[in-house]
DNA sequence: AGTTCCCGCCAAACG
DNA sequence: CGTTTGGCGGGAACT
């Protein structure tokens, strides 16, 4: 009898057909995709990134776009990790922007390095914690206390089932999931591994691994949804994986002329630690990456013709000024870390990842390695396109 | 039949 | 105690 209803909020504009017990019937029979997170996000980003906006209200969000409040933390949490949201008080965000974006990537990218510096690099040149000014961006709310942040790490005991909560927070696996595309030479994976990465030691039951994808699964739609992921395919393996754009496809500044001063805008772009060149677009998949190892995919055909969009024409709704970008930007900025072009996904397949629960950071550490000989195999074979 | 992932129950966390 | 947050997983929509 204990039958616990939510009251979903009615007459916004959005207003989503919501569960018609019986009758009635006469609209639209369901379409599970204009209630998807990735929708709900556009049309929450085109709701609050405007001028003028400096406090978004949970209460205000969920009526204004029609959703229960429960998907709003769902949101919420994402943006907030990447920076664009954090928490002021109990149902309070500050709108932070687009343009905290670059700092907090960067934070989280020196976090995960920090976090396993592995590498098993020839040098090993650690490199020292230089940089001079040190990370603006406070250490971001998300990051508790000391303890393990991300990754547990190989533990023999329990975790100490204390604080699980966090550590299995929607926050925090939007960040390591982030960490792994920035901090690692993969630039592709699909969920289910990483789902295996980010579960960290404990013992992998289908059942753990099946809800870690669930959840990564609202992510990756939250952040594809304001480009910084792609869904693709593996070249070989018609699995789907995703893809980091970063910021690439979107404008750094929403508006042209920020009001004032942009307070954040302290460094420029420099930023990567990895060295490398810069990359130029994205590079597409289409069925030209053999995993031969000897592969001279130097050619790279620029077509770039993958774009069939399906710019998910809702009904009626658009986004504000950012999302769509199909045409070149021009303040665009230069990229914001150096990848490199070779695509790595055709070593990946033939190196098909069977760890289990034991090492994670070794099969991290493999993946490094594993590229890092291949590429000076190509590299000395022939002048790839590196130019700086 | 497998993948994607929305819905909302219900328990921590927080007044 | 009531609320706010938000894990979690059933199971339905969508390949």
């Amino acid at each position: 009898m204990a039958e616990n209803l939510m009251k979903i909020e009615l007459g916004s504009p959005f207003a989503y057909p919501a569960a018609s017990t019986e009758s009635g019937s006469k609209d639209i029979p369901y379409c599970r995709k204009q209630k998807s997170l990735g929708l709900l996000c556009s049309n929450f980003l085109s709701l609050y990134n405007r001028e003028g906006i400096e406090t978004v209200g949970l209460d205000d969000a969920a009526s204004k776009l029609g959703v229960e409040r429960r998907r709003i933390y769902d949101i919420v949490n994402v943006l907030e990790s990447v920076g664009i949201l954090s928490r002021k008080a109990k149902n309070r965000y500050t709108w932070k922007g687009f343009g905290a974006i670059p700092d907090a990537l960067e934070a989280l990218k020196k976090a995960g390095f920090r976090e396993h510096g592995s590498a098993a690099d020839t040098s090993c040149s650690e490199k020292v914690s230089d940089d001079e000014e040190d990370d603006m961006s406070d250490m971001n709310s998300l990051s508790q206390k000391s303890d393990s942040t991300s990754v547990p790490k190989y533990a023999g005991a329990a975790t100490k089932a204390g604080d699980n909560r966090k550590e299995k927070s929607l926050g925090l696996l939007t960040q390591n999931f982030v960490k792994l595309f920035l901090c690692s030479n993969m630039d592709m994976i699909s969920l289910d591994d990483a789902a295996k990465l980010l579960l960290g030691d404990g013992k992998h039951t289908s059942m753990t691994t099946r809800t870690k994808v669930r959840r990564l699964y609202d992510i990756a739609n939250v952040l594809s949804s304001m480009k910084f992921i792609e869904k693709t395919h593996h070249p070989e393996t018609r699995k789907p994986a995703f893809r980091w754009l970063g910021l690439n496809g979107k404008p750094q500044n929403g508006v042209p002329n920020s009001m004032s001063l942009t307070e954040s805008n302290k460094r420029a772009f420099g930023t990567d630690l990895t060295n490398v060149a810069a990359k130029r677009f994205k590079v597409d998949e289409d069925a030209n990456h053999i995993l031969k190892p000897h592969n001279p995919n130097r050619v790279k055909h620029e077509t770039e013709s993958e774009d069939e969009r399906t710019r998910m024409t809702v009904k009626g709704y658009h986004y504000g000024p950012f999302a769509p970008s199909n045409a070149p930007k021009v303040g665009v900025i230069h990229d914001e870390r150096g990848k490199q072009v070779i695509d790595w996904e055709s070593l990946a397949s033939a190196y098909r990842p069977q760890y289990q629960n034991q090492a994670l950071k070794d099969l991290f550490s493999h993946y490094v390695e594993a590229w890092k000989s291949w590429y000076s195999e190509v590299a000395e074979n022939s002048p790839v396109q590196l130019m700086s």
